[in-house]
DNA sequence: ATAATAGTGTCTTTTAGACACTATAGA
DNA sequence: TCTATAGTGTCTAAAAGACACTATTAT
């Protein structure tokens, strides 16, 4: 008989969050290092203890705040902050070897920032290309996920956030701790998917981007080179995806661009179709 | 710091389901009739306590046979059984009155059952519209959620399952217990998404089947009314959706069908697209 | 000048949808 | 016969993709 309060087996509850940004043409997760057994200077995702009053979301932001600095909405402005979403709960036995601990993801889509992270309580926090934390695990098919031909997208050569010298030890090596391989991996597909029919990729943008800032969060996500002429089309003729914010920019180089920011529409539609291989 | 063994706030874990099938021209979900306070006499979603060395998706499955007679996978054959994927985690504070738990909701679809359910330790369940559980709630958009005309897709006509005569207590009136309308409603969301790019349509039918019954299914869970005749094309041409078991059946009536089994791709290229409105 | 990116127009191929028409069963 | 469902063919409209071409900046 289900919810009988006398007796049921104690269980710890964590949130792990799966944090992606768009960074020096790649597809970068936050990591962090861990200080204490289990795993211990092993990297894994950041994340923590639900407190005993806390709603899981709110344990997500708080922890995103805690060790990253980001907060998923900007206090006091009408900022969008980041993207935070539930991913997928993980609760196999035996995946933290002290206790049964089961961990609620969530992934988290956040523009590229200046610093990496600052203010967090852990201090090792740092951005580092998925395409490194997983390599060709990425996705099953081709190995050629991350590299968009004629784009400048070639992975290999990220060194995570200038402290990347040749033999850095600050460079994770192997696995993730934990099963937070499984975690990341299931965050970056449902990032890859939800392009497609919503309007998240404006997650990974300022809150002002062009369309060729828009085009390069695809490209990068998606490892694949998109016209530019039929995105800027499509993109453009999408209702609700983006609303012209008046100005224009010469950041990108060349002609100035025009600036949008996010329209309301969540749902796309037509959708953003991934080209097939 | 997260991981920290010692002293952690204790939760109690648990698992419910969505099982939702095709019946009778409506798309249904199963519900339990709860024993026990709170919320006793209420109707509820079938679920239960996570053991201490259980996996999630292993408790889903027990507590599917356990109260409902289903197996997610039959025993000693190659036969698929029923569908059954993670669908959400809730954990609110509060959401039950007696102590912090939080649930890992799992969705679970079926064939059609000759029996609504056998064998479960729980007594009362049964099948019942989805229509009525979430009346008018299904989906944000017009009210004719349920209504696919001229395919016979009449809602409220649904007595559950025989014993429905009018003013029966049998009968569910009002809000499922717990956050239970929330996370129903959640479930049906993600099969109704689901069908449009997955071949998890062929999980609300036997295993042989007509192309007709496989566009009752579409018809039914989205509330719409499909062209036969383009139905047809689209999903024997995509590749991998059907195969053709050789046999033919006459059971729903007029010229013979073509019986089919679901093929071995799970996501369909190109997607099934939900006509909008 | 050249090179870069931004943006529009046009053509072709593919796909979705409407619907006429034929096929084969039961009543 | 009539009526039901099954299945094919065909036409049209919409969308995706390829790509020529113009526009506007920096160097």
């Amino acid at each position: 008989m289900p919810y009988d309060p006398s007796a049921f087996p104690p269980f710890a509850v964590t949130v792990d969050l799966v944090v992606l940004t768009v960074r020096r043409h790649a597809l970068c997760a936050l990591v962090v290092r861990r200080g204490e057994p289990p795993h211990k200077g092993r990297w894994a995702l950041p994340g923590g203890f639900v407190r005993e009053r806390e709603d899981l979301a709110a344990a997500a932001a708080r922890e995103l705040g805690e060790e990253t600095g980001l907060r998923s909405r900007e206090p006091g402005t009408e900022r969008p902050g980041v993207h935070l979403e539930q991913l997928a709960t993980y609760g196999e036995p035996g995946r933290d070897p002290r206790m049964r601990v089961v961990s609620v993801a969530h992934l988290v889509l956040a523009p590229d920032l200046p610093a990496p992270v600052a203010g967090g309580d852990a201090g090792s926090a740092r951005w580092v290309p998925v395409a490194e934390l997983l390599p060709a695990r990425s996705t099953p098919g081709s190995g050629t996920e991350t590299s968009a031909t004629g784009t400048g997208v070639s992975p290999g050569e990220g060194d995570a956030d200038g402290a990347g010298t040749p033999g850095d030890p600050e460079v994770p090596r192997g696995p993730l701790a934990f099963d937070h391989d499984r975690i990341l991996t299931d965050g970056v597909e449902r990032a890859r998917s939800k392009l497609e029919y919503s309007s998240l990729a404006t997650a990974f943008c300022p809150p002002e981007f062009t369309v060729g800032e828009l085009r390069r969060v695809y490209e990068v996500v998606w490892g694949v080179a998109l016209d530019p002429r039929n995105f800027h089309r499509k993109v453009t003729g999408t209702p609700g995806f983006l609303v012209p914010s008046g100005g224009t920019t010469t950041r990108q180089g060349g002609r100035p661009a025009q600036l949008f920011r996010a329209g309301g529409a969540t749902l796309l539609n037509p959708p953003m179709l991934r080209p097939e291989v």
